[in-house]
DNA sequence: ACATGATTTGCACGCGCGTGCAAACAGTTT
DNA sequence: AAACTGTTTGCACGCGCGTGCAAATCATGT
């Protein structure tokens, strides 16, 4: 049983001593496209490997000024598609050499200081796809400069000096809305998300203003505090209990999968009603669960593979502090609408 | 735009002119229990403010022999039940002062870079949460003595030197077993993951060795190659399909609920019969759509909650290196069986 | 063999803070 | 006022590596 005194550290140096070069060139020899020639570097590595030396990212992050490192804030958990992003974003980035570390804002209050904790691990990034930051919290972050770079993922943001990556949601509505009045739907009911205040699905407002200028009336629409299906059963709930079948949408299109999910459940097990038959739905993001036979969600899916690998890119690209980046989706039709 | 080079740098040692004190009582004011009077704290904390400083902690973990910070290595993102655990880990840890580097494991052969990755930033103890490691990166790991902790959350694992966390998986299994005899269950097909060699959920075993003991036969059992609702849809199709009412088990008993979803959607959508009328379905983990009208699935929830907290004590607790504690959790009993 | 240019190697200094101890200080007692 | 005790503050040194440049080495041509 190992003590914890026990616990090793094989230094550079020591790899130095063994491999009879310097203790810089050991570094070099564990760095890519570092000027040392081959012979040298297999006979570092190999010293390195008996000893059992792994550079010292902390130490190496302390004394540059890049430490390979980037924050993720999170919340939000009760969307499955966090985990699908959580899965991405970790791969795009693990896989190029980025660490990632996760920060679980646990409430509104705790952005500000979950913010300020990312920076004092020196980390070259700070991504958020959580929706809980608002403008106040990021104007703080970006006047402290205590940050090389801040990327709102998966969201939109109007905040200068902010990076954004993300789908383009009036493309990704524009498709949907079209969607839903070429399938003949005429009594539309929006079920949209908490409102974040500074970043945004454009969703709900696109899809108003599309449905207006076809049909001359503003669209339906309920509200749920967060993307979680429990949540979104007793809104879509409340919202549809007590009608009479006339007076019922004919389709829900949701914010997200989140939402949708709930709904088709109030809709066959609360109202005793089916989908898509009665009332249609329509989700975004194409979770898992989308395509499982008891919803065959008919969703729209964002490229979130590029959209990580894209993000990948922009840490690297050393002069980007301010960027807003859209990417199309594509609709991915079931049996739900 | 601020340009990266712009990024400020405040010292303890500005705070400390500032202030007035030396660079140390700086640091002390930002240390919990330290030596320093209240007046001079508040002074520090002021001085500190207005300038916009905060600790390195990047830094402090350089000098120190400890980095408040934890590796979870993770994989298994199909499994709805991570995105569970991880909110439930990241908000302990977080709450109580520590620091998550979320690794995801690519692949089995990623786990041993992985926990390399994961010593190379001087983490006080690496958390396994993913189901890819085995013995012999395990033992690797160990012999480096590149770990201070090596934590098996949520799964049992018979390695020395290791700390494991989790629920009391026989115990559990057993009031399954009992739960499925008593409503008269009498042939049961019992459906595991994947087999992990180095920790393990002793669940297929205990309910195989309780059947036996009370009915003398040993119950059919079929395996998922995943944690993954889809890839159990099918399985379970494979397991049932073409066989006559008759040689249809009455009930399923699903390693966990990943596994559960998929076989209730099986049952339901390609095999046309009801749940729980034809054949009953149990689960593990009581993930949020275990608890949806759609489901209502009967399932055992584990006190992750708890089981976090521990967690940090440990992690809190300098001299444990070696425990195998095990929480009991609690039946949920819903409607599918 | 010598000169030339290209490649490879070595090094002083600093990144920001912790450790452990010694010096300074404040508060109390006689 | 001196002596004593407990608290508060200051400091030398080191954690392991990167930066930028200078020195050394190598490959090549004449």
């Amino acid at each position: 049983m190992p003590k914890p005194d026990s616990f090793d550290n094989v230094t550079a140096d020591d790899v130095a001593v063994a491999a009879g070069v310097s203790r810089w060139t050991v570094n070099r020899a564990f760095k890519k496209d570092a000027s040392i020639s081959p012979k040298t570097r297999a006979r570092v590595i190999t010293a390195a490997q008996s000893l059992g030396y792994v550079p010292d990212l902390s130490a190496a992050a302390l004394a540059s000024t890049r430490s390979n490192l980037v924050a993720l804030l999170v919340d939000d958990f009760a969307n499955p598609h966090k985990l699908v992003m959580l899965e991405r974003l970790t791969r795009a980035l693990r896989s190029r050499g980025w660490d990632t570390l996760l920060v679980n804002t646990l409430d509104r209050e705790d952005t500000a200081p979950a913010l300020m904790n990312a920076s004092q691990r020196r980390v070259d990034a700070t991504i958020l796809i959580g929706i809980q930051f608002d403008d106040e919290v990021l104007a703080t972050a970006l006047g402290a400069r205590r940050f090389k770079k801040l990327i709102i993922f998966a969201r939109t943001s109007q905040n200068p000096n902010t990076i954004s990556i993300a789908v383009d949601d009036e493309a990704a509505t524009r498709e949907i809305a079209h969607y839903v009045i070429q399938k003949g739907y005429r009594s539309p009911l929006y079920m949209a998300g908490p409102e974040t205040v500074s970043a945004h699905l454009l969703r709900k407002e696109t899809f108003a203003t599309i449905w207006q200028d076809r049909f001359g009336v503003v669209p339906d629409s309920v509200s749920v505090a967060r993307y979680d299906a429990m949540l979104a059963e007793k809104v879509a709930l409340e919202a549809l209990q007590g009608r009479d079948a006339a007076s019922l949408p004919d389709v829900i299109v949701c914010e997200n999968d989140a939402l949708a999910l709930g709904v088709v459940d109030t809709i066959r097990h609360r109202l005793g009603l089916r989908v898509p038959e009665d009332i249609a739905v329509i989700g975004f993001d194409d979770v898992p669960q989308a395509a499982s036979p008891n919803y065959r969600l008919t969703t729209y899916r964002q490229p979130l593979t590029q959209m990580s690998n894209y993000l990948v890119d922009v840490l690297e690209s050393l002069d980007t502090t301010s960027l807003d980046r859209k990417f199309l989706g594509a609709m991915v039709v079931r049996d739900s609408a």
